[in-house]
DNA sequence: ACAGCGTTAGTTTTT
DNA sequence: CTAACGCTGT
């Protein structure tokens, strides 16, 4: 046990072998926060002080889960078997398919993603004669989900005026639909959990007296009805019987909280100090990842923000590199600059992989690749299309709902002609009235619908019927296989040009159904409560909550580029954050609103402590935006950041020695024109607004003509000559 | 049933 | 500037 403990510092130690009470731990970036979750659960499980079922550890993505499950497994000689690891979604599907009588739903319940719900919404909007530019579906969506995540029914959604009384009705309607259809969206799986245990005070007894350690990851992160949800399992509030109830140990960091406009309140941090009565708080602030000066830029960044709970990063090793920083003549100079500085890298022997450029918004990514790829550089964009999301997989998984639970209407209106088997959109209109009038889903319609027997109509259903009888009997991987060939998605994919891909994507459709079932027996379970509705309804649960890599990389070592957020809880050697303008970063959408301005701030301290030795912060002074240049300023967090830990970076500029490669090409074009204006490089100048500088490179001729000046007060600028007004000195 | 056209919007996102 | 969506015409 001794060991588990050896390589931890005095903070870490003292959270991980804190006594049986609430705690919160304040885990600064790179402080080693999910090592201490871990050797908490195993020094807790090694110490006897509790057993694994006793054990509930929550985490926001499946990636979390799995690296603390992988990361227990190391430290502990004992199976983790009986401990719940998971995201919030993931326990709750658990407690709702054990529970589903109890929480009011079929065995087969199915969850829908947020496509699936916007599809149903639109479904409703159009069978109650909604106008739907009044109301627009995203918006009915997010009006639906955010009452959801506060733990708000429609029953109880506050109507202040006509336009959000509507709202709430459709709120309602959605409600009943959902019942009547069988399927629950992400915020319900919470929402639902939650409300079960609530109502059913055993059951609530039952999950209280089990789990006797909560331990929560990104605590910051969590919404008010997750944190409900924690309060309700830890017996916080009420009077539970002596023995029961939990310890909750939180672990979050204030400072990267940014997902507030998911829903997430860093509130919570909070309400925990106070409901639970917490004396002090553990703040984890040696960082393991980070130079000295990275960290320094990040302290002072995030000092500019009012509400912190308040924590100083530091670290053992040395200041290292002065943090760069790029001003580029416009987003396309910027990318140029950024590839030539990764070729260098890459040719001093950096690994790919180990570079990141980061971005606030995926538009932002276009320039980026389009100079990587014409520099015949390797990259890989994260975020894109995840696997469950294709096309062809949406498909395939549809039969498989309908199959599971022919209430289903996204998954029948998704496939009733699809393949295209002469189904018209007339034919299903009739259908969805048919629906309506009878309160029924789609199936059941077109079952009663006086059908000629032989009729399109007639040959889907009883293809589906088919399929649902031959089910059962089938092991998951060929009702899979099954489902691809008989309802013609192999063969329309192999009529199609661009087919051969989306065949071979089906091809690991079923691959997945087949590791799916391998891990499923691994893991689990000595209890009988965790499969309500069998192997088929578990793969499509985990199809929905789990939606897959974004895409298998090739392989080959490659240079990432992501958005800031999808940066979080990752580091690299080498980090660019690009794109710091005012409006793009902080984004002016996020200024205008109320707290806006110190949640991008987050997002950049967010961004600054992703590198560990090498970091460059770079700008365009023109953008390409809507399809207009803009003229942009600095992002202002720049200026919040210490001078003294700065260096600004020239570029194919005279004399400076800087980065020349990739500069042959344009070389002769500025040469020519360095005495353009009678300006050349190196002429003392002064500018209206900017006031002293030097000129350092000149580009273009005549009315295009444009000169790099690094001004003493304000860095580096382009300027057009033609405008600028710049007077020799 | 589907191609082709016009319109419109355009942060961040995991489950 | 695009991409995505919806509508119209064949």
């Amino acid at each position: 046990m001794s060991d588990l403990l050896a390589h931890l510092n005095p903070p870490q130690r003292a959270a991980v072998t804190l006594p049986a009470q609430h705690a919160l731990i304040l885990a600064g970036a790179g402080s080693g926060k999910t090592r201490v979750l871990t050797t908490r659960i195993a020094w807790l499980i090694s110490s006897g002080q509790v057993a694994p079922p006793g054990i509930l550890a929550v985490t926001f993505t499946n990636k979390a889960a799995k690296e603390m499950l992988t990361r227990l497994a190391a430290m502990l000689p004992i199976s983790t078997r009986g401990m719940w690891v998971g995201t919030f979604h993931g326990l709750c599907n658990r407690l709702l398919r054990a529970h589903y009588q109890d929480a009011g739903l079929p065995a087969q319940f199915q969850i829908l993603d947020l496509a699936d719900q916007l599809s149903v919404i639109k479904r409703l909007l159009k069978s109650l004669g909604v106008d739907d530019e009044r109301y627009p579906p995203r918006d009915v969506m997010h009006f639906i989900n955010a009452h959801k995540e506060q733990g708000v029914r429609a029953a109880q959604a506050e109507a202040y005026d006509q336009y959000t009384s509507r709202r709430v009705e459709l709120y309602a309607a959605y409600e009943a639909q959902c019942q009547r259809e069988g399927v629950v969206d992400f915020a319900e799986l919470l929402l639902r959990a939650y409300e079960l245990l609530q109502r059913n005070e055993p059951l609530c007894r039952h999950y209280q007296a089990r789990f006797r350690h909560i331990l929560v990851d990104e605590f910051q992160d969590t919404n008010r009805l997750q944190y409900a949800w924690l309060k309700l399992l830890a017996g916080h509030g009420s009077v539970i019987p002596e023995g029961t109830g939990a310890c909750l140990f939180a672990v979050g960091d204030d400072d990267q909280s940014i997902y507030a406009f998911r829903g997430a309140d860093i509130g919570n941090m909070h309400d925990l100090q106070r409901e639970f009565h917490l004396s002090e708080v553990i703040r984890l602030e040696q960082n393991y990842r980070s130079h000295g000066n990275i960290l320094d830029a990040a302290n002072a960044l995030i000092q500019q923000n009012r509400s912190r709970l308040g924590k100083q990063l530091w670290t053992e090793a040395g200041a290292g590199e002065a943090i760069r920083v790029f001003t580029g003549w416009s987003d396309v100079d910027e990318a140029r600059f950024i590839v030539s500085e990764v070729s260098a890298l890459v040719g001093d022997g950096m690994a790919r992989d180990q570079i990141a450029l980061l971005y606030r918004s995926n538009a932002q990514s276009r320039v980026l690749e389009h100079e990587l790829f014409t520099r015949g550089v390797p990259y890989r964009v994260h975020g894109g299309l995840r696997f469950f999301d294709r096309q062809e997989i949406r498909h395939a998984l549809a039969y498989l709902r309908l199959i599971a639970n022919p209430d289903d209407d996204t998954a029948f209106a998704r496939v009733v002609n699809f393949p295209p088997r002469g189904i018209g959109s007339r034919t299903v209109e009739l259908l969805a009235e048919a629906a309506r009038q009878a309160n029924s889903s789609l199936y059941r319609a077109a079952l009663g619908l006086p059908g000629k027997p032989g009729s399109s109509a007639a040959r889907f259903l009883d293809l589906v019927d088919r399929l649902r009888v031959q089910a059962p009997a089938r092991p998951l991987a060929e009702l899979v296989d099954l489902v691809i060939e008989q309802s013609g998605l192999r063969a329309h994919y192999l009529n199609d040009k661009e087919g051969r891909e989306r065949l071979d994507n089906l091809n690991e459709l079923i691959n997945a159904a087949i590791t799916f079932l391998g891990e499923e027996g691994e893991q689990e379970n000595e209890e009988q409560d965790s499969d309500g509705g069998g192997p088929l309804a578990a793969f499509l649960a985990h199809a929905s909550l789990e939606a897959g890599e974004h895409q298998a990389g090739d392989g080959q070592e490659a240079v990432q580029l992501m958005t800031v957020h999808a940066a979080k809880g990752l580091e690299f050697d080498t980090v660019f954050i690009t794109g710091l303008e005012h409006g793009l970063f902080p984004h002016e959408n996020a200024v205008r609103a109320g707290e806006g301005l110190e949640e991008e701030r987050r997002l950049m301290y967010v961004a600054v402590t992703r590198a560990r030795r090498r970091l460059y912060l770079t700008h365009a002074q023109r953008r390409m935006l809507h399809g207009q240049t803009h003229e942009c300023q600095p992002s202002l967090f720049l200026d919040e950041l210490p001078a003294a830990l700065l260096r600004r970076i020239e570029w194919r500029t005279a004399g400076s020695g800087a980065r020349a490669s990739g500069a042959g090409a344009e070389h002769g074009t500025w040469q020519e024109v360095r005495k353009a204006g009678g300006l050349r490089i190196g002429q003392n100048v002064h500018h209206a607004r900017f006031g002293a500088g030097v000129v350092v490179s000149l580009q273009g001729s005549g009315a295009d003509g444009r000169a790099q000046v690094n001004f003493d007060k304000h860095g580096m600028k382009w300027l057009h000559l033609a405008t600028a007004g710049l007077a020799l000195v």
